[in-house]
DNA sequence: ATCGGCTCGCGCAA
DNA sequence: TGCGCGAAGCCGAT
């Protein structure tokens, strides 16, 4: 991403995890490991969690240290380096990369449209004075290799088929010729899973927003919940994905989102188990399609993305009169009327994510009882990015927007909505057990453990 | 329980 | 230029 020349006598070759934060499965890694061979240099990979971003908490600190001592194993195991830098203050250093540069050959990173690696991205190149490449490892054919923006599953779909197989395979592991020998630098930090909660106690961030009652990271539990999701829900996720209290989908978004399991080994397993067109479809189509939004959009989270027809006939209803307008702090507290959107907003609250189907409602209950589209996408943008582990992600902006009409086509014009589809309870009530699901959302709440038959990961 | 209409526009066939 | 059909639906008629 820059013209910058190789550094002579470096050190190192410096992979920064920035988003596919593991030791498997990850194209990023093995690129930097191929070129380190090339040089006869070991490789030093650098992750960092830092305290800066919008709504850092402990629920994202939990989730994200929880990783880092598996990192650390396999990495060791294969040879590799490995620094964990945790910025616990806005007062701690901000300059990691650069100083870990100036003593590397050449800087491989994660490839990714939205959020801190965008801007990174962006910036760094041009200041580093080594070569940076950004290698696409989210997705499993290159979001780049499709050259405009598409407009809905149906024109992506026959583009992603007619190449898959040539991307359906596994990475390949290099070995890494040369290993790295010696303490890391500095600045690493050790991470044993008992210090999490000090650590993150001692971290300048919202401690209010509790650590995930129902998922923690790393690729331990990554592989726990993938294992479980193939034994069990992959034969049915056809039938019963769209229905929440059936819990037959894989649960995987937040370790995806974060990096500690890739889609491409997620898509390779639930393939060994037999056909998986349902599931594949999900994790390929829909997820990559999200990938091409953001990367393809001005800005992934701002309604100028969605169709011409959506954000006439939204506007156009801008004035309509609405039953119930709540504010971001009503939507917060889940203190609306209606006990299931309650029930969505509790299971974020507490889990940090909702089932997919039900995100859909939750979201266009948000539209339905907000005063305009703009103070909508801000409720939905803000919970989303405040409390889901799946949050700030392609997918989760692209599933925000679908509620206002992206990739999506008009239906019977109605107030409030126009032509953008809308979601009624009467429809969740027909179509899903919406009674078993307030229970164990309710159940939740009073004992604060997950309920029988659901396990954590 | 099932079906058609609602309404726009992409991409392919002709 | 015509035509089929599409990210998860709703509603009213039958």
């Amino acid at each position: 991403m820059n013209d910058s020349p190789e550094r002579r006598g470096a050190r190192y070759v410096l992979y920064w995890a920035q988003m596919n934060r593991r030791a498997d499965s990850n194209h990023s890694l093995e690129f930097a490991v191929s070129h380190a061979n090339r040089l006869k240099l070991p490789v030093l990979v650098y992750e960092a969690v830092t305290c800066t971003y919008p709504f850092a908490s402990d629920r994202f600190h939990t989730f994200l240290l929880a990783g880092v001592p598996e990192t650390a194993r396999r990495l060791r195991e294969r040879g590799i380096g490995y620094v964990f830098y945790l910025r616990k203050r806005r007062s701690d250093a901000n300059d990691i990369p650069y100083r870990l540069a100036a003593e590397s050959a050449l800087v491989v990173t994660d490839d990714y449209p939205v959020f801190i690696p965008a801007a990174h991205n962006a910036s760094v190149p041009a200041k580093i004075g080594v070569p940076y490449f950004a290698v696409d490892s989210s997705c499993i054919v290159p979001m780049r290799s499709f050259e405009k923006k598409e407009y809905a599953a149906y024109t992506i779909r026959p583009k992603i088929h007619r190449v898959l197989g040539e991307f359906l395979r596994p990475v390949e592991q290099v070995v890494a010729k040369h290993a790295w020998n010696g303490p890391p630098p500095g600045i690493h930090l050790e991470v044993t899973k008992e210090a999490i909660p000090d650590l993150v106690a001692s971290c300048e961030i919202d401690h209010s927003v509790r650590p995930s009652m129902a998922f923690t990271g790393g690729r331990l539990a990554a592989e726990a919940r993938l294992r479980a999701f193939l034994g069990r829900d992959l034969a049915r996720y056809g039938a019963d994905k769209n229905d929440p209290g059936a819990h037959a989908t894989s649960n995987l978004s937040p370790w995806l989102h974060f990096g500690h399991i890739s889609p491409l080994e997620v898509a390779l397993a639930a393939k060994a188990r037999g056909p998986a067109p349902e599931f594949l479809e999900e994790l390929i189509v829909r997820r990559e399609l999200a990938f091409n939004h953001a990367l393809w959009a001005p800005r992934a989270d701002e309604l100028s993305a969605i169709p011409g027809w959506a954000l006439d006939t939204l506007y156009k209803h801008a004035g309509d009169r609405r039953e119930h307008v709540y504010s971001l702090e009503q939507f917060e507290a889940a203190q609306t009327h209606d006990p299931l959107w309650n029930a969505c907003q509790h299971e974020l609250l507490m889990t940090g994510k909702i089932h997919g189907y039900y995100r859909m409602y939750w979201g266009k209950k948000i539209i339905e009882w907000s005063s305009d589209p703009e103070s909508a996408l801000a409720v939905m943008i803000h919970l989303n990015d405040k409390y889901a582990l799946d949050g700030r992600d392609p997918n989760t902006y692209t599933n925000i927007l679908w509620c206002f009409g992206l990739h999506d086509r008009p239906w019977g014009e109605r107030e409030v909505f126009g032509m953008v589809r809308f979601m009624s309870f009467d429809g969740m009530k027909r179509k899903t057990s919406v009674d078993s699901y307030l229970r164990e959302i309710s159940f939740m709440r009073m004992t604060g453990t997950l309920p029988p038959g659901v396990e954590k990961h």
